[in-house]
DNA sequence: CGCTGTATTGACCTCCTTCAAATGCGGTGG
DNA sequence: CCACCGCATTTGAAGGAGGTCAATACAGCG
C-alpha cells in the first residue's frame, strides 16, 4: 500500500528495506471522501499527512472566494512536511477524489530525520521536487497560453502518476471536474471547457468524464514543449 | 557583511555567535556586475551560493525567448542550497542589480547539516519559506489583476528588505527596470507601465528612477489584501 | 550634444471573462 | 424501463484585461 511513496522517494535516494519498514510500521490510514479538507489554513496539524491513494490539492482562497489550486498531491505526496519547520499552515489541504491517507506520528518523523540520513534526504528530496513543480506552474501561469498550459500540466500529471505507479503508458484516471482544472489554471471553468475542447480538435487528448487518454505522448509534449528536467526524474548521479 | 543572513535566519531559529562565525569563517566573497550569469540552467555547482547585496533572481527562458522570473533574491537569501540534493540546476540564477555574493564551499554546509542541527534547522527553514513565496507568487498571477499583483510584488518586498536590514519603513531602492518587473509578473512591459501609472494616480505608489516610496503602507496593503502570514516573519512559538 | 536604453503613449487585436441559457448524463425512484 | 433530478459540460454573445506593434519622449552618460 505504501508502495507509491517508496517508488517516488527511491528516486531522490537509495532505500533499503529497513528504511521501508520505517517509515510505514508506525503509520495509521485513514480513508477521506472526495472534496474534504484534510488540513486548514493555520493549523498546526500533529501527523505528518501523505496521500496513498486519490488526488488532493493545495489551495488558498481569495477574499472574493475564489480558490487557487497551487499544487496536486497524488499517491507518495506528503501534504505537510514542512509545518514542523515552519509552524503552521499557510495555506490549506483538501481531498479532490476520494482519498486514503497515512499519517505518521510527529515523533517518527523526527527519528527518521535525526538518525536515518537515507530516509532524510529522501524527505528533503522530495521537498525540494515539489517546490521545483511550484516553480514550472510559476513559469506556465506567467508564459504559456491556456491551451499548452493544460497540456503542460496534463504531461506532468502523466510522468508524476508513472512514477507512482497509477498510470498507464499514455493515460490515467483524472479525478478533476473542469472546474477543478481551472482553480489550478486560473482561468474560468468557461474557458477550461473551451480549451480542451481545442485540444481534442486538434487530436492531442481523449478526455472522457474522469478518464485522459494521449493517443501520441511525445506530439503533446511538442505541442506545449514539455522538458521533464525540472521532475528530477533520472537518478541522481553522485 | 553578514547580517542580512543572520537577521534572516535569526527568523527560523534561534543561532548563537558561534553559529554565526561558523557559517562566516569560510565564505569567499565576490563581486559580480548586473545582469550576469551567476548559475546556470544544468550546473551542478560546487559551491554554495548566497547573496549579500544587490538584487539577483531565479529564471527560466522559454523556446520563444522569453524570460519568467520564479524567484527574487535579495541579501539574506541562498541562491542554490537545494542543488546539493537534486543534483543539477533546473532554472538558472542572474543577477538584476550589481551584487556581492557569498560562495560556501559545499563541506561547510555539509558540516553544518551534519553537526551542528540548529543551522540546519534554520537552513531547512529558509528553504521552506522560499517555497512559501513560490506559492503566493503563483496565487498573484491565477487570481489577482496586474494592479493588485504589483502592489502586492511591492509589499512583499518591503516586508522582506526590512527583514535583511535594506529598507526604510516606507520605502526603498528597487533596482528592476518595468521590463523585468514584467519578467516576474508575466506581463508585458508595456502593461507594467500602465499598471504602474495607474497606482501613481491613486497615490499609492512613489516610483522614480530606482526608488520606491510608499506613502500609505495600510493602504497599499488594503489594496491588494497582502496579508504577510506566507513569509512566516513572527518567530515560532515551538 | 548626440547616443543609448528606458519610460510613455496610441491604436488595434486577441485571449479570456462574464452572464446566461441549453444540453447531456449519472443516479434514483417509480 | 423510463421519468426525473442534480450536476457537469457545452454553447453563444458581448465586454474587458492585457498583448502587439510602432512611434515618441525622456534621462543618464560619454
Amino acid at each position: 500500500m505504501f508502495s507509491p511513496l517508496i517508488r517516488k522517494l527511491g528516486r531522490g535516494a537509495d532505500l533499503t528495506q529497513a528504511d521501508h519498514d520505517r517509515l510505514t510500521s508506525l503509520a495509521r490510514t485513514r480513508c477521506v471522501g472526495a472534496r474534504q479538507d484534510i488540513i486548514e489554513q493555520g493549523d498546526r496539524p500533529e501527523d505528518v499527512h501523505l496521500v496513498l491513494s486519490g488526488f488532493a490539492c493545495r489551495y488558498k482562497i481569495m477574499r472574493n472566494g475564489k480558490r487557487q489550486i497551487m499544487a496536486l498531491l497524488v499517491p507518495g505526496d506528503f501534504c505537510d512536511l514542512h509545518v514542523a519547520i515552519l509552524g503552521h499552515m499557510d495555506h490549506g489541504i483538501a481531498t479532490v477524489s476520494p482519498c486514503t491517507l497515512a499519517e505518521l506520528p510527529p515523533t517518527t518523523v523526527l527519528d527518521l530525520t535525526e538518525n536515518h540520513p537515507r530516509i532524510a534526504r529522501a524527505l528533503w528530496w522530495a521537498t525540494l521536487v515539489d517546490e521545483a513543480i511550484l516553480r514550472e506552474w510559476l513559469v506556465s501561469m506567467g508564459q504559456r497560453e491556456a491551451d499548452q498550459q493544460l497540456a503542460h500540466l496534463f504531461c506532468e500529471l502523466l510522468m508524476r502518476l508513472r512514477v507512482a505507479g497509477v498510470a498507464d503508458a499514455d493515460g490515467y484516471d483524472l479525478p478533476l471536474a473542469q472546474h477543478d482544472l481551472g482553480e489550478v489554471l486560473g482561468i474560468t471553468p468557461v474557458h477550461v471547457n473551451r480549451t480542451v475542447q481545442a485540444l481534442r480538435a486538434a487530436e492531442l487528448i481523449v478526455l472522457r468524464g474522469r478518464r485522459l487518454d494521449i493517443p501520441d505522448v511525445e506530439r503533446l509534449k511538442a505541442f506545449c514543449d514539455f522538458d521533464p528536467d525540472y521532475l528530477h526524474l533520472v537518478q541522481r548521479i553522485a
